[in-house]
DNA sequence: TGCATCCCTCACATGGATGTGAAGGATGCG
DNA sequence: CGCATCCTTCACATCCATGTGAGGGATGCA
């Protein structure tokens, strides 16, 4: 019955629409990516919100970030035109920097790499006929 | 003195050709990444190509790809026209196009979270003057 | 010949993401 | 009430990429 619209959500609510083992929701939280609030409980209360940052945060751990990495430039991508310049150290700066590098090297090699895959893909598919 | 654009070198040049540590070598070896072949020694000889090829895994390793699936595309990569169609099972096309999706889901994450990333490097170095 | 430097294999260690389960408290339904 | 189902924490286990080092053989130079 209780609404499938609501703000808050406990973590197996969570868990199936992310599709997201309980386990990790809190692995990701003591990583200090998620900072879900607590009913009197104790039980974790998540804001709607949060599934579709469960899922970037799974989709970067894909891509192959580590999640001290994640954390780092989530605060970057949330607020969206709410740059906030307060922690914005040179450092900050650099490693953001370097991290956009690595990702676009990454993004490069994934690109090839799955272009020669389709390639293969469409001559063996098309012209199969010829084995 | 040894001539630097030999045929074929030992694992110490190719380590630091490509920038891979000795153990790596091994273990891609290990995982059936690359197959060396041995000199009367017991050396291991690799061939010139085989420099960009263990970039190519590496770069996939960097990406997320963990090597078993690597292992699996790699042969289609090596072919450039000279497409084999002996091992395409069906099962091998399925996984392939499973793995090409899942590679095109992992760009489209990346080049989001880049792209903001950008975003935010762009506005705190521009306008950083109106913190 | 001795010594440095490469190579070999074997094997245990580490760090990060994830699996799994125990032991127990809260909630809610029959 | 009893029982199922959710939640809590704690902790050990697994997989994979990688580090590290021991013990020993091969090569080559002084």
């Amino acid at each position: 019955m209780r609404g499938w619209g609501d703000e808050h959500m406990r973590i197996g609510e969570l868990s199936e629409r992310t599709g997201t083992p309980r386990r990790l929701l809190r692995y990701y939280e003591e990583q200090g990516l998620i900072l879900p609030d607590r009913c009197a409980n104790g039980y974790r209360s998540y804001d709607e919100r949060l599934v579709d940052r469960v899922l970037q945060i799974r989709g970067l751990l894909d891509a192959g970030l580590p999640t001290r990495i994640i954390k780092q430039i989530l605060p970057c991508l949330d607020k969206p035109r709410l740059i906030h310049f307060s922690d914005a150290t040179p450092e900050m700066v650099a490693t953001l920097e370097n991290e956009r590098d690595r990702m676009t090297r990454r993004i490069e090699c994934l690109t090839r790499n799955r272009d020669a895959i389709s390639e293969y893909l469409d001559a063996v598919l098309n012209n199969h006929a010829t084995s």
